[in-house]
DNA sequence: ATGTATGCAAAACATTTGCACCTGG
DNA sequence: CCAGGTGCAAATGTTTTGCATACAT
């Protein structure tokens, strides 16, 4: 029995092929950050048939089950990547569209620190960073 | 000759009608944070004859211009508001909605030290913070 | 077997664009 | 007058959904 299968039995999704080929191709591709597309694509290179619409399904249940997060960076496109549980922000290349991972504690505080001063608990975040390679 | 003749003349657009209403409307909306449905709405219910594609077309030139700033937050439409000339982020009240704006020049410098000590020149950034009242 | 998942095509959105007509300077 | 702006409808790109078929348990 696969880790894979393990995982999806683990948070309650019936264990079916393009279930188990998505989250192996999360776990492999070097590419941490994809869209739908890209992992439509990247199936459908590696001999996989599976329809868009069911990557859309399943990306979304991962998401729902915390195996995967969503991302809406600029672009009008959405990203997911594996939950890798250690938090993180993110920063864009505007040239290439790379995405680079990074984590600062001192901008954590501060955001906690700022919600609270405007009278709020901070139950969550989104940061990202933009920039052209110097 | 009204104020908001002269801001667009400033930018080098023509006055026109749609253009006119439009920054008016953001002017004195009481909600700062308007999707272009939502200026199309407003305008409609005003009497104004403006058709989408326009709202778009001028929201844009708008954003080019420097007048209005576009945000991608979560669910799949931009937001516009009109350019105080202040930077600010934005803190969104979980349970009602309600969009806080503040500034933390702290952040703002780290920030600018992530990208850089990731090899890039920051060029923007997105910052939301999600929290419910305490 | 049987309820769920999938694939396909069509629908649903938000946004953009082509084009003939209208308007501001 | 005439370059540029507008309205409409059609095109676009992304994501969702309806439905008949296929699959996991």
């Amino acid at each position: 029995m696969t880790t894979e299968n393990q995982e999806l039995r683990k948070v309650g999704l019936k264990v079916t092929l393009p279930r188990v080929k998505i989250l192996q191709l999360l776990d492999s591709s070097p590419e941490r950050h994809m869209s739908a597309e890209d992992v439509y694509k990247a199936l459908l290179e590696a001999g996989e048939e599976v329809g868009l619409a069911t990557v859309y399904r399943v990306l979304t249940q991962f998401e729902q089950a915390g195996l995967v997060e969503r991302h809406n960076f600029d672009g009008g496109h959405s990203v997911f990547e594996l939950d890798s549980g250690e938090h993180h922000d993110h920063m864009v290349c505007t040239k290439t569209g790379k995405v680079v991972e990074f984590h600062n504690q001192e901008i954590e505080n501060l955001q906690k620190k700022v919600a609270e001063e405007l009278g709020y608990e901070l139950t969550g975040h989104s940061l990202v960073l933009y920039g052209k390679p110097k």
